[in-house]
DNA sequence: ACAAAAGTGTTCAGCGTACACCCATGC
DNA sequence: GCATGGGTGTACGCTGAACACTTTTGT
């Protein structure tokens, strides 16, 4: 039956692609890429590229990372597995099997273009539309995944640099949920649960340039959020 | 560049895998195939096996599910896509990426084995270990993610048939976390989540030979549930 | 003095937990 | 009658939402 001859079927390609989301100015955005070659020669897409024979999906999406955008060695990359999209006709070269990631980073360098991509940029994630291939349901899916995982993980932090404020931390969940949350009860309820952040000691900072200064927090060694911070919808958005 | 020429690299080989889980006899119980072909000959393993040319990974599943199995046309199937495995290695004849599936199943048929497999059968999940290949962590990856599922989604009745009692839903949740619920309040829950369950007109149902008849349910167009229900461990279990 | 941002305190409604109790059926 | 399982009622504690208030800084 199937398995040993290498050549048996049509060959699968297998790909990864990176819905790398940040936050700038208090938007969400991703990064794009300008594919450089057919097929959708011009059009903007998920930066991504094809698994390399030693590879796993997880290490091509950081060299793909590197390559196409310049963005190596990033500190504090959140790299999450999606899902696959296998559907037939997906790519109009070949049938190609993509492992799609989501990626998190606190606000980032600029991005370069590199290998297919003739240039690369952060673009705010509602102008990110009519990407190539699938890669809008990709973005979207990435995008429901975050929101939905800020409720129940410590996964904000991943959008936040080593050392952050509670308000950052806020801001992180009023922009990818577009809702507006109440300072103080936000602030017992991230410290209520232990390992969520940790107080940096010592440190204090002013972020916007008036104001009493806030404590500067750490990420903490948890992963999972007993109880759920629930997305409770308030109206509209703070000034 | 990479792209074009089909036979540029060394060719991946896509399979998909199934952790199959049903509820028998109040116990949690994987479908489990005895491979009949080396590599790992006369292991145990989770059904699956490569997708063919014109496929995508959730046809092939079911494909794969039926021809290793017996089990064709089931009713209430609950496919669902859980990560994707393609470390190098994982398969010592080639380069073998796999689609890993979660399925969930009511009380099912006896399987018979075909294909690949020489024989199929259920087995209680805390005797399905030493499986072929990484099916062990696929397995456990399965079971985490529907355990957490059944918090937030209305995913249990994915376990129950058609037609069911809300003790009967509450065992799925009893057997799957292990843990014993208040059955008043498990009930209000439920009843108060819109779309969860819906009652069938007219219909009840003796459980346990004996007893009030139970009103019976079908599942309801609803599949988040919002507030969740949370595991909150209540110690033991029931008689 | 004032504005702005961080942080504290307090009230109150609603939910979830626990448990007592009633109903319907088989033996 | 009694055991068994389904279903209802209710009291209480705690959490989370809302908002008033204090503190610390820059201008």
């Amino acid at each position: 039956m199937h398995g040993y001859d290498k050549y048996a079927f049509e060959p699968f390609a297998v790909t990864v692609d990176l819905a790398v989301l940040t936050l700038r100015a208090g938007a969400l955005h991703v990064l794009l890429v300008e594919r450089g070659q057919e097929p959708y020669a011009g059009r903007w897409a998920l930066p991504g590229g094809f698994l390399l024979p030693e590879e796993s999906a997880e290490t091509a999406a950081r060299r793909e990372l590197a390559e196409e955008t310049g963005l190596a060695d990033v500190t504090g990359l959140h790299l999450e597995q999606l899902r696959t999209y296998s559907e037939p006709g997906r790519d109009p070269r070949m049938r190609v099997v993509s492992v799609a990631f989501a990626a998190l980073l606190p606000d980032p360098p600029e991005p370069r273009g590199g290998g297919d991509a003739s240039q690369a940029r952060w673009t705010p994630y509602e102008e990110a539309v009519d990407l190539a291939f699938d890669h809008d349901r990709i973005l979207a899916d990435a995008r429901d995944r975050v929101g939905a995982k800020l409720e129940y993980t410590c996964l904000a932090t991943a959008f936040c640099p080593p050392e952050f404020t509670l308000g950052e931390l806020q801001q992180v969940y009023e922009t990818v949920w577009g809702t507006a949350l109440d300072r103080p009860n936000f602030r017992r309820k991230v410290l209520a649960t232990p390992g969520f952040v940790e107080p940096v000691p010592g440190a204090a900072r002013l972020t916007g340039g008036r104001g009493k200064p806030a404590t500067v927090y750490r990420a903490g060694p948890a992963t999972a959020l007993h109880p759920p911070l629930l997305r409770t919808p308030r109206e509209g958005r703070p000034a």
